[in-house]
RNA sequence: GCGCGGUUAGCUCAGUGGUAGAGCACUACCUUGACACGGUAGGGGUCACAGGUUCGAACCCUGUAUCGCGCACCA
């Protein structure tokens, strides 16, 4: 269906300046009402698609997701402008732990109520009250920022369909065995109480103690073990001592017994591998219950488990009253005191380890033993496959050995969470004592009265792996699965990307049984982090997170859109700068002032007519230089370099259309001569045009705005055809280049002339140019214009009294002759110069002397040297005339 | 300990073998018939360091330093 507008202001005139606070939610608007981000599954049109990575419900918009949600827009609108039938599917996360902690901390701000003393159904209503008021805001927020996702299709983790097929995919890999339930050492996060995955913990280093225990042998009272410790908090779990069965200062010991001195109790000394003698003295205490490597002697051992841990990391031992109830972290100083007391501490030096920390409450994991659900991945050899032999091709492809590292060294995932928010896992336990079984389905047992169902939900990255196609129905999913392309932070490549790899290749969602059917995307970007100036990583604590849409409403969010990608991201972390955005938005006035002196000239054409051989030489210019950019452009967009297209499109607008070929063209449009007007416009058309379409997806307002303004169609911007490369004349084009560079080198080095003459830019002044060449003659007028000249005279036989300043230029020299300056002052600069261009020219002819260079280097390298050499010889010849002419 | 990435102008960063770049900041001049969110000109860099390959290295190789990230260790 061709989309037609109305031409409703085609011919309106441009306002002064540009307001990208009314423009730009005008167009979105117009967008939505014409169904623009509609994706049509029954379209002849080749299909692209991408899927959103889902921002969490109740999130507000950052910088990462204005990076990310612009890259992937601008991915979706070139798509479309190159006629093909996009996809962008929208959506967000339930985000279990996140949104239940914020709901528990609101609730407890206000109310001063726990989410157990409402209960569990009490709670998810309130938690689905707040995910009504706060869900949605970033959505929004997206809108804002310009986004062309299909809004029609947007969905939720937690839409009835999508939480069938996450109870579905659990049912199917129990049913194959690769899920399965149970009690290990796993992740606990004491704040929200919770397992957690593996990828959830990050290690940070901690400054604290390691303390010295002594541990007094049973049989040889007096005779004491040091044991080098840092949680002496969790003494009373000790239910062994280790040491290392080879090592002589011990190797007696084993078999024996020590004093546990808190809690006292005989405990064993054990022989193990897993001890390090050259750690502290040698000695580990071995505390099963909450140290994963001490579980692992435990087992070895078959020693007792003694847990001494409230879930809330409050210590749970009646035996030493002094520490019973205390949080854990007390419990370490009280304990520290209480070994002292009794002379059981031998000492105590500052260290610093790694502490696991959870990634979502900010506190040190505890390792803890425990009933869970856990995953076996399938499929990681092929998920390994598909990457290396870039089935998935990676941008950039450094991240394919952090993704090879992770599979490599794989560990089941623990999927259950002690969250009431999220996927309940579809398990039943039956209610009488003697029947073990565990119901698994996606339907209730049929005799719900006889079973209890797991209280436990899933981790929401098991809903969040499935998110490439099962927000996609069949129909859908049969145009457009696999997606072409996700974009995403790289620090999420284990939480999502290769999961939902993993997902792909084992429950094949795609039309055939082929692996390239089935793999969820066919390329992925990865972004840079953004950070602060300092370069910290943007963070709530730190309040350094600039909101993206005050900067929207000062700058645009083309503005931000722009001067984002122009800077940012190569794949490379990002530090940002306001100023950047200032720039960006400096752009968007740029274009619309340039739009805006065209259409100061009357209206263009939508389709301009370009004769290539009545060109300007200027024109020519232009039009090759666009040509030029438009190449560069698509080498860029084919390996992601955004940053690239970005600054291309910038340089090409800002300084070869609008420095120098406008700026040289006024003097055709202001001048009688109709035709050459006429061409002259037609070429600003062309390029005008050209400049809007292929920054239209960096900047979607201001071009649809600008390309209804200027009226170049009755169709919206987004599905115009990209601009073809110009037809030139071929023979004619290199001449007309040269002569154009000629030209402009001229008007550099008078200018330059003018300046270091002191002559105030907008005196007007007379320049002479010496020069044989005849085809200047006609040029003579925009020479003027360019040197802000009253006129340039032409004079091949010019005799310049002694003292006028004078340079060399590619067309001859030019004299400043009306300001005569001090002749010591003429003769300084024209030393200064002649330094300059001899070193130049020595340089050149050195390597030119070189016999290895002239055999081994390519033709034209050393051709051009030679055209270099000679330049600088002719330059030389002539500044040395002037100079001599000075005496 | 292993792996990955960075180190280029005062700042933020482009630049994968052939004359070191952009924007900002700085200096000077300019409100010249689209734009001061602008124009023109200018100053400023042993491309972290040391070796090597090459006629030629910011770029390729080896090593070092340093910053950041990931994995492992973490008594």
């Amino acid at each position: 269906m061709r989309r037609l507008r109305m031409m409703a202001c085609a011919m309106a005139e441009l306002s002064k300046t540009y307001d990208p606070r009314s423009v730009e939610p005008k167009w979105y608007q117009q967008w939505l009402e014409h169904d623009d981000f509609k994706a049509d599954p029954h379209s002849p049109k080749p299909a692209f698609s991408l899927v959103i990575p889902p921002p969490n419900i109740t999130g507000v918009l950052t910088l990462g997701h204005v990076l990310n949600n612009t890259i992937q827009d601008i991915l979706a609108r070139r798509a479309r402008m190159r006629g093909c039938e996009v996809l962008w599917l929208p959506g967000v996360d339930h985000a279990g732990v996140a949104t239940q902690t914020a709901v528990e901390k609101f609730l407890w701000r206000t109310e001063k109520t726990r989410r157990r003393d409402l209960g569990r159904e009490e709670f998810l209503r309130r938690v689905v009250e707040w995910q009504d008021k706060h869900g949605g805001i970033i959505i929004e927020q997206l809108k804002r920022l310009g986004c062309s996702c299909d809004w029609s299709r947007q969905r939720y983790t937690l839409d009835e369909e999508y939480v069938r097929a996450v109870e579905g995919v659990f049912v199917d890999l129990y049913r194959k065995g690769l899920i399965y339930r149970g009690r290990r050492m796993i992740n606990w996060d004491p704040a929200a109480q919770t397992a957690l995955s593996d990828e959830e913990v990050i290690p940070r280093p901690q400054k604290g103690s390691l303390y010295y225990v002594r541990y007094e042998m049973v049989e040889e009272p007096g005779r004491f073990l040091e044991v080098a410790t840092t949680r002496p908090e969790t003494t009373m779990a000790d239910t062994a001592l280790a040491v290392h069965p080879n090592d002589k200062r011990y190797k007696d010991l084993i078999g024996r017994q020590a004093w546990r001195p808190l809690a006292r109790e005989k405990i064993p000394v054990i022989g193990d591998e897993a001890i390090d003698p050259e750690f502290g003295t040698g000695v580990l205490k071995v505390t099963p219950a909450h140290d994963k490597v001490d579980f692992e002697i435990g087992q070895r051992h078959q020693l007792p488990v003694v847990d001494v841990l409230h879930p809330d990391g409050r210590i749970n031992c009646r035996a030493v009253p002094e520490l019973n109830g205390l949080d854990r972290f007390a419990a370490r100083e009280k304990s520290v005191e209480l070994l002292r007391e009794q002379g059981l501490l031998a000492k105590l030096e500052a260290y610093e380890n790694n502490v696991g920390f959870s990634e979502r409450s900010e506190v040190p994991i505890e390792p803890r033993l425990s009933e869970q659900w856990f995953l076996r991945y399938p499929k990681t050899e092929g998920a390994l496959a598909v990457v290396r032999d870039h089935l998935i091709r990676f941008f950039p492809q450094h991240w394919e050995k952090v993704y090879a590292q992770w599979l490599d060294h794989i560990q089941d995932w623990c999927i259950s969470r002690q969250i009431w928010w999220g996927h309940r896992i579809p398990a039943w336990y039956s209610t009488s004592e003697s029947n073990k079984e565990i119901y698994v389905g996606v339907e209730p047992p049929p005799d719900p009265e006889n079973w209890t169902q797991d209280a436990d939900t899933l981790d929401t990255w098991f809903s969040s792996w499935l998110w490439a196609y099962e927000t996609m129905d069949e129909e859908t999913r049969k145009k457009f699965y696999p997606t072409s392309v996700l974009v995403t932070a790289p620090d999420i490549i284990f939480f999502w990307v290769a999961r939902m790899i993993i997902a792909g290749l084992e429950f094949k969602p795609g039309q055939g049984d082929r692996i390239e059917d089935n793999i969820p995307f066919r390329d992925v970007y990865f972004t840079g982090l953004i950070r602060d100036k300092q370069g910290r990583k943007m963070s709530k604590s730190l309040g350094n997170s600039p909101d993206p849409v005050e900067l929207m409403e000062k700058y645009g969010a083309d503005g931000l859109r722009f001067a984002l990608m122009r800077t940012a991201p190569s794949g490379q972390d990002i530090r940002f700068d306001e100023k950047q955005i200032e720039e960006g938005r400096n752009f968007a006035t740029k274009l619309w002032n340039a739009a805006r002196f065209r259409q100061m000239h009357g209206p263009s054409e939508a389709e301009p007519t370009i004769h290539p051989e009545s060109l300007s030489i200027y024109a020519v210019e232009v039009a090759a230089r666009l040509n030029e950019t438009m190449a560069a452009v698509e080498d860029s967009f084919s390996e992601y370099n955004f940053n690239a297209v970005a600054q291309r499109l910038y340089d090409f607008f800002w300084n070869d259309y609008c420095d120098w070929f406008v700026e040289s063209t006024k003097t055709e449009i202001f001048a009688e001569n109709e035709a050459r007007k006429v061409s002259a416009l037609a070429v600003m058309d062309l390029v005008l045009s050209a400049t809007l379409r292929l920054l239209h997806p960096f900047m979607p307002h201001i071009t649809e705005e600008l390309w209804m303004l200027l009226g170049f169609g009755k169709e919206s911007i987004q599905f115009v055809r990209p601009p073809e490369p110009v037809a030139l004349d071929g023979a004619k084009v290199a001449d007309a280049r040269k002569f154009a560079s000629q030209i402009y080198e001229t008007v550099q080095a008078g200018r330059n002339l003018r300046a270091e003459a002191r002559v105030p830019s907008n005196k007007k002044v007379r320049f002479i140019l010496r020069s044989s060449a005849e085809s200047i003659g006609n040029e003579l007028p925009t020479l003027a214009r360019l040197l802000n000249a009253e006129e340039v005279t032409l004079d091949p036989d010019y005799k310049a009294p002694s003292g006028v300043p004078v340079t060399v230029t590619p067309l001859g020299e030019i004299f400043l002759p009306t300001t005569v300056t001090d002749v010591s002052a003429e003769r300084d600069r024209l030393e200064k110069e002649i330094g300059r261009i001899d070193g130049e020219l020595k340089t050149v002819r050195a390597k030119l002397r070189s016999p290895s260079f002239v055999d081994r280097a390519p033709g034209a390298v050393v051709e051009e040297h030679r055209q270099r050499e000679k330049k600088f010889e002719e330059q030389l010849t002539k500044l040395t005339q002037a100079f001599a002419a000075l005496e």
